[in-house]
DNA sequence: CACGAATGCTTGAAGCCTAAAATATCCGAC
DNA sequence: GTCGGATATTTTAGGCTTCAAGCATTCGTG
């Protein structure tokens, strides 16, 4: 008979009828939450020392740069995965600072479409380029190999979240 | 209605028609994001739902529940990475909730040790099983092997990124 | 012992973020 | 047309978060 490996686990968690075993995926979860927490907290900190700036507030231009139509704040609110009324208040600061402009949809009158101003687009091609650097200096301990092994298991792991997400299975 | 942030479009997939060019560690960072962006919003709605509490409650429960003799507040803002500041409010809150108790050091007049009280090791103890369970549920899409090849490579990407920040060098 | 630097914590101002409720508009079925 | 459900946005209340300034205490060094 080879080990008995439930003499190892504690009766409540082998009661529990869930297989043992999760601190596995603690820990990958944990690693994936520091890795993202360090890069973040690194850019958000260079943003404000060169440019005074946030983050939502450069991923914001970031979405409308990429979209030269604009965009509603509803659809940059799902771009961003952030809620609504964030949306409102962080457009709302960048239009207070000449970033962006907001017109009304001729077509609906209950949206509004957000655009970058010149100086806006100026501002962000200035803010995008350094963060690339950034971004960039901050993986270079990673071979291109391993960078591209490491984005494809993060797309695996995003396409299981995904999966066991609530309400996504209707 | 509420916001329901599982509908939102991730940022990366918004950027699939972005000007191509040399944007490996760009994708490969915003992937990183979605991922983290996605369990972390998962998990705070479950936490909520479930249990009327947030995530940065919970992560502070759980650094005391691995800490019997307590942690200072300092302490517990370097293992959480967050300010100083933000510690107090929080500690602050949950002692407010009956969960912790803190107790000035008796070698230090200036330093704090917090402690789990017994009522905040029971709630603790009913929040991390469930949560682990739900941590393994997002990640079962990913296969054993998988699971170990992204914790090697986030470890790698962890070490990448220590190097590149700032201060640090010396 | 004294004193300046370092450490532990708190406070205050400002911004970020969410959930839920409120407002306004659109759209489709009758 | 009009009514009801969906959609776009704002508002509100509350919590999270940072940075910077400030207070109290400790420590190292002369």
């Amino acid at each position: 008979m080879p080990d008995d490996l439930t003499r190892h686990v504690d009766a409540e968690t082998a009661l529990a009828g869930a297989p043992p075993g999760h601190k596995d995926e603690l820990r990958l979860w944990l690693r994936l939450l520091t890795c993202t927490t360090l890069i973040e907290a690194e850019i958000r900190r260079r943003l404000r020392r060169e440019f005074d700036t946030t983050l939502p507030r450069f991923d914001l231009l970031a979405q409308l740069e990429r979209a030269p139509g604009g965009l509603t704040l509803g659809e940059v609110s799902r771009r961003m995965m952030v809620s609504n009324g964030n949306v409102t208040g962080l457009a709302a600061r960048l239009e207070e600072e000449g970033l962006i402009e907001r017109r009304v949809s001729p077509t609906d009158r209950r949206a509004q479409t957000l655009r970058l101003t010149a100086r806006g687009r100026r501002e962000f091609a200035r803010q995008s380029r350094v963060h690339e650097d950034w971004i960039a200096e901050l993986l270079t301990g990673l071979a291109p190999a391993e960078r591209a092994a490491l984005h494809a298991l993060l797309g695996r792991a995003k396409a299981s979240v995904r999966a066991g997400l609530e309400g996504e299975e209707a």
